[in-house]
DNA sequence: GTGGACG
DNA sequence: CGTCCACAACGCTGG
DNA sequence: CCAGCG
């Protein structure tokens, strides 16, 4: 590491860090001092990762140190837990409701389900304590909401979920190129990520002004038209039988209720990755998506500074990208 | 991993 | 007190 | 209608 990246380091943890991580001043009531750190953690020593030997305390002492890059990503959204209270290899299981013995400092919010039928009390993760704790639960993966409680009905995450399946990471690679160059070309910025598993994530952070729907209509016809270029190695094909070789471009996450994993969250798999944002010159065939064990993910942050800090801080207006969509689609080049 | 229900 | 159990959910598609 | 899918 060069003196250049370790004052940077210096000084984004100065900007970001500050005195007090838990603190949040522009929407908290002042606290009298910094609270001390209460959370409880329980079984440090059991073991998450045997291929590595990674434990509980190891995940624990990584999703704290990084929080600061992490929890923009979780501020304010809704939340699903997916917990192994007994490492990636025993058993799994989602917990999105929140119960009545949720700690005080652990906000929850009331949403009503989409059928408007009942509400279910989230998770919201919102500072370091809350994460600790969520973590302690057994959680691996949190998995916001690609929208915020200020607004839960109109996402400002807008994802495509690149799946390799059968295709191989070089076809997975191609496919992101296009979509990439397709999305730049009707004026967005797409964030590449991996997503810490087998495949690659764009990512766009919107103005909270359209519906689940029809960003998801919207996502599902820029899907269509890299299929249309790239037929022999990409299709939005939902049934695995019928998918082949092809790389599956995932847009169903486009919608209320479902989630988006984020930047800088570690994922069950048996490397341990993290999901890590790329610089779309780093994609490459030689960089496999399970790079990036969270035991590296802060040496690289050292190295490439924070590539998905652009999410948290510009919202893209998406309006002039679904009329190009549009025009395109209704141009008549063969599309019936 | 943990609280609540059950016996 | 020891054990057992729950811990998400929803529209779409193919069969 | 049910099962699989994400």
């Amino acid at each position: 590491m060069g003196s250049g990246s370790r004052f940077a380091l210096q000084k984004w943890r100065a900007t970001h860090l500050a005195d007090d991580p838990l603190d949040s001043p522009e929407r908290r009531a002042p606290a009298r001092a910094p609270r001390a750190e209460t959370v409880r953690i329980t079984n440090r020593e059991k073991v998450y990762w045997p291929a590595l030997g990674l434990t509980k305390g190891d995940l624990i002492d990584d999703d704290r140190a990084v929080s600061p890059l992490l929890l923009p990503h979780l501020r304010d959204r809704p939340v699903h837990l997916r917990r192994f209270p007994d490492g990636i290899e025993g058993k799994s299981f989602f917990h999105k409701h929140a119960p009545a013995h949720t700690p005080d400092g652990v906000r929850t919010v009331r949403l009503a389900r989409s059928d408007a039928e009942q509400s279910i009390e989230h998770y919201v993760c919102d500072d370091l304590r809350s994460l600790l704790y969520l973590v302690n639960l057994g959680s691996i993966d949190l998995h916001p909401w690609g929208s915020t409680v200020l607004s839960p009905e109109t996402p400002d995450r807008l994802i495509f979920n690149l799946d390799p399946v059968a295709a191989g990471f070089a076809a997975t690679v191609r496919v992101a190129r296009e979509l990439g160059k397709r999305l730049r070309g009707i004026g967005l910025q797409p964030v590449l990520k991996t997503s810490g598993s087998r495949g690659l994530h764009l990512v766009i952070s919107l103005q909270p002004s359209y519906s689940y729907e029809q960003i998801g209509m919207f996502a599902e016809a820029v899907a269509r038209l890299v299929v249309r270029d790239l037929k022999e190695i990409a299709t939005i094909e939902r049934s695995p039988a019928r998918r082949g070789n092809r790389v599956y471009i995932d847009t169903l996450q486009n919608r209320r209720g479902q989630t988006v994993v984020p930047p800088y969250v570690v994922r069950p798999v048996r490397a341990a990755s993290v999901s890590v944002p790329l610089d779309w010159d780093e994609l490459d065939v030689s960089l496999p998506p399970s790079s990036f064990p969270f035991t590296e993910v802060l040496e690289r942050f050292q190295l490439r500074g924070d590539l998905a800090a652009p999410l948290c801080e510009q919202a893209e207006d998406i309006a002039p990208a679904i009329e190009a969509i549009v025009r395109s689609l209704g141009g008549g080049d063969g599309t019936p």
